[in-house]
DNA sequence: CAGGTTCAAATCCTGTCGTCCCGACCAGAG
DNA sequence: CTCTGGTCGGGACGACAGGATTTGAACCTG
């Protein structure tokens, strides 16, 4: 176990990326709700209105999520808390492939991501030796 | 009754660029309802919500609107009705400057660059030992 | 002056987005 | 096996957003 750890206080679990998911196949409701700072029973509702959420994997009658649900999961925390959309719009945008918020085709983002990917070759190179 | 204006089917406006909003100075309230599709009660409403159009010109008493009001209108109708925004995330996205100039300091495309880059230092790290 | 527009403010209405409650159920630790 | 605490579904409730309607007066334009 690394520092990951959710001793957080207790309402904002800082935007958990994938790496700060503990890696685990399988996640509880109330897991979920700690990483994403979104309660249970909010889950449960969200579930109705989110075709994506409405297939999460089940062992009897008990949800189980996986790491990229629990993703899909902070997703949609952004996108109603944050950027003020409302629930049919987080459904459409979710269903966009990229196009989404027209945020990513922006040069200056691409720009940034070919210099992380430049970062992730040279940390690879790096490892090579 | 030729196609002139106005003239419109019954709803939808299909979104006027500058070319098609008549080349007048000052429209009255009844006139961008016409145009934008949107009621007047509604832009009255707006009025109370979005910063920008609480500076409609006035003279008298009376809203006097100009073709780049107009466009606005027309905006938030999109933000509003075809992007699923709530008022308030259409509000915040108005404010954004336009996505062209500083496009990328959007908080969440950055905060989201720092987290990867910092994610990358971790597993390098984590790696080197 | 008439007839249509526009005004502000108050009230009303519908849908959205949860919130609460609760007995029953079940998985895993001991 | 037993206990314990998380999880189950589902229905009633509710707060608030986002308009819609109404009213009576003021206003413009021909």
């Amino acid at each position: 176990m690394s520092a990951s750890s959710y001793e957080d206080t207790d309402a904002s679990p800082a935007e958990p990326s994938l790496f700060q998911i503990p890696n685990k196949l399988y996640f509880t409701i109330g897991e979920v709700s700690e990483l994403s700072g979104v309660e249970t029973h909010v889950l449960r509702y969200w579930e109705k209105k989110f075709p994506t959420l409405g297939r999460i994997q089940r062992r009897g009658k008990r949800r189980y999520y996986k790491r990229e649900d629990v993703l899909v999961v902070c997703r949609i925390r952004e996108l109603l808390y944050d950027e003020g959309m409302t629930i049919k719009g987080a459904v459409q945008a979710l269903q966009m492939p990229s196009a989404s918020s027209a945020a990513d085709s922006r040069p200056r983002t691409r720009k940034a991501l070919t210099e992380v990917r430049k970062a992730l070759e040279d940390i690879s190179r790096s490892l090579a030796n």
